[in-house]
RNA sequence: AGCCUCAUGGUGUAAUGGUAACACACCUCCCUUUGGAGGAGGUAUUUCAGGUUCGAAUCCUGGUGAGGCUGCCA
């Protein structure tokens, strides 16, 4: 082996693959990994999420251990039965498979309830009688230390009776928490007596009226990692400060089942994008998108209905690497990701997105050709198709210019183009409307210039795209731009996020014209629209109303000389 | 302010005491019946100051900057 080939062995890893190597190599966990992604069911699944899914999935699969997914069901009032259906389904399409292994926190509600007993007869947890407002007084500011509740000091045998009585139901709503006794002066706020259980008469999506106390999160996460015996909680930066309370718990329960480990890393942000369920869920209350799954927002139905692959998230997750510094990605690596993608797998087609019509003056009045197109240039098993050819056409209007610019070789007066896979045709003349509004391009082809042919060797600047005006059919074509304008919209305090909206984030094109091949189309088919871009069918898309969805347009050297 | 965490081109991540690299983005050029794809090249990087060392992005000390924490949310 030479000195590069031995580089090249050299496989970058992670750092929490890393620690999950170490923790293989010192003989935790008996040689296995578990991990699991816990998503609390109270909105959709984003982008971040998939990241978070598709590292644990991934370190499962590659360490040869298994994957769990649990919902984090504690909080009854923000959590439903349609969020739980929506996130099964997107880490199903994610192409995740939890296989028998679909779990809910609110299963452990009866085990959480034995070893909060269990913690009060150790005389590590009490009944507070505090309300809201006089235990963030209590608690104290970061810089200095709480002060000891009042109630500390009850016996274990009355905080056993007032406990029991909370989950009778005998006080009202918020009247009592259970807390841990940790301490009150420590500088990590977490550690000043959490509150491990609350009262909320709320209806739970899966427990119904059973209980009306309510384990906390920090109560309920450890602990059911540790009975599904997860030996890597891997979780987003955010929760470092918790380690210690994880930690404590499953130190001072007796008898957990496993000890499981918790890693941080940062959560994936992207630019021009709000990541936040709640900023999310305001985007669809205040209905500046149409749904949770509009194709402009980053959650994971939204990117499928725009028309990504799951594919293109899982390389493109891969590609923003996992690391503890909080970053902004570009959207362009998600952009080039699905490019890549689609460019090596998509059928491609023509289609008129903003048609003006063309008359080849010198084409026989009734001729149809049917002219052979390749289906994906990437792709030869793809095969080819006819696409029908006629004297009537339409073009794209940002492919003519009446005075063009120098380096616009496109159709101009006077001006040969290559019509794609047909013929190089002349622009001979212009007929417009009463508004001035070019209405007709008249132009003239030369037969001996056939695409294929063997003297067709005239060489032309351009080529353009084009449909056949009797053989196209309608369509509706929607251009979806980022949603916001500001790079960083949550990083902007000045403004409303609804002030920082993209007012062309929507474009509807009611009047495309496609080639006949797309008549079939079904929702969720891919294209490219030659020259134009990715094109998903979209989910509404019916046969006699089609509909598609920009995925993202092709890179575009021309439009971005235009810019300058 | 206290505690925790982080700091490498424009962006994101590598380099695990030994030549600072990869991808995206940007710019040139070539090629092209998609101004796509592809190819060739280019611009640009270790937060600062000390220290340890033959040698520091990496280890130590201090500074600076950024993020997190002060819900009976997760």
């Amino acid at each position: 082996m030479n000195n590069e080939e031995s580089k090249n062995e050299v496989i970058s890893r992670d750092f929490i693959r890393t620690i999950i190597d170490e923790d293989l190599k010192e003989g935790k966990n008996s040689g296995k990994v578990h991990t699991r992604f816990p998503p609390e069911p109270n909105g959709y699944l984003h982008i971040g999420h998939a990241k978070s899914i598709l590292l644990n999935y991934g370190i499962s699969q590659e360490y040869g251990g298994k994957f769990n997914l649990r919902f984090d069901d504690t909080n009854p009032e923000k959590e439903e039965t349609e969020y739980v259906d929506s996130i099964m389904e997107d880490v199903k399409w994610l192409g995740v498979d939890w296989e028998d292994r679909l779990f809910f926190a609110s299963d452990y509600f009866d085990q959480l309830y034995a070893w909060a007993i269990n913690l009060i007869e150790k005389g590590l947890a009490y009944v507070c009688d505090l309300n809201p407002a006089e235990m963030r007084e209590y608690r104290g500011i970061p810089t200095e230390p709480g002060k000891l509740s009042p109630f500390r000091s009850r016996s274990v045998k009355e905080n056993l009776e007032l406990f029991e009585k909370m989950k009778n139901g005998e006080f009202p709503d918020g009247a009592k928490t259970l807390r841990a006794m940790i301490d009150m002066t420590s500088p990590n706020m977490n550690l000043r007596d959490p509150a491990l259980y609350r009262i909320k008469r709320a209806h739970h999506h899966r427990t119904g009226d059973k209980w009306c106390i309510y384990p906390m999160y920090d109560f309920a996460h450890g602990q059911s990692d540790s009975i599904e015996c997860i030996t890597h909680s891997i979780c987003t930066l955010e929760f470092e400060n918790h380690r210690p309370l994880y930690n404590w718990f499953i130190e001072h329960i007796d008898n957990m089942p496993s000890k499981p480990r918790q890693i941080e890393f940062a959560r994936l942000n992207l630019d021009y994008t709000v990541m936040s369920k709640r900023k999310l869920l305001q985007l669809v209350q205040e209905n500046h998108v149409n749904g949770w799954d509009d194709p402009r927002m980053p959650t994971i139905s939204g990117l499928r209905r725009r028309g990504y692959t799951s594919l293109s998230l899982k390389n493109f997750v891969e590609k923003t690497g996992v690391a503890k510094r909080n970053g902004i990605t570009e959207v362009t690596l998600l952009e080039d990701s699905i490019r890549k993608d689609l460019n090596s797998h998509a059928q491609r087609v023509m289609g008129v997105v903003n048609p003006v019509k063309v008359i080849i003056t010198n084409y026989p009045e009734d001729l149809v050709e049917e002219l052979e197109a390749v289906n994906n240039p990437e792709d030869e098993t793809m095969g080819k198709r006819k696409v029908p050819f006629s004297k009537e056409l339409y073009i794209e209007k940002e492919d003519f210019q009446e005075v063009p610019h120098k380096k616009f070789h496109r159709l101009s007066p006077g001006k040969e183009v290559r019509l794609r896979y047909a013929y190089i045709v002349m622009c001979t003349g212009l007929v417009k409307d009463d508004n001035g509004e070019i209405a007709e391009i008249h132009c003239e082809y030369d037969p001996e210039t056939k695409s294929g042919l063997s003297n067709s060797g005239k060489k032309v600047k351009g080529t353009i795209h084009w449909v056949s005006a009797k053989h196209a059919i309608d369509a509706e074509v929607r251009l979806y731009d980022r949603l916001f304008i500001d790079s960083d919209p949550s990083g902007n305090k000045e403004k409303e996020l609804s002030e920082l909206l993209n007012p062309k984030s929507l474009e509807v094109l009611e009047n495309c014209k496609l080639e006949p091949f797309l008549k079939n189309a079904k929702s969720g088919d891919k294209f490219q629209f030659e020259r134009r871009g990715y094109f998903n069918v979209d989910l509404d898309s019916t046969e006699d109303n089609l509909i598609f969805n920009r995925t993202v347009s092709l890179k575009d050297s021309w439009a971005k000389f235009n810019k300058k």
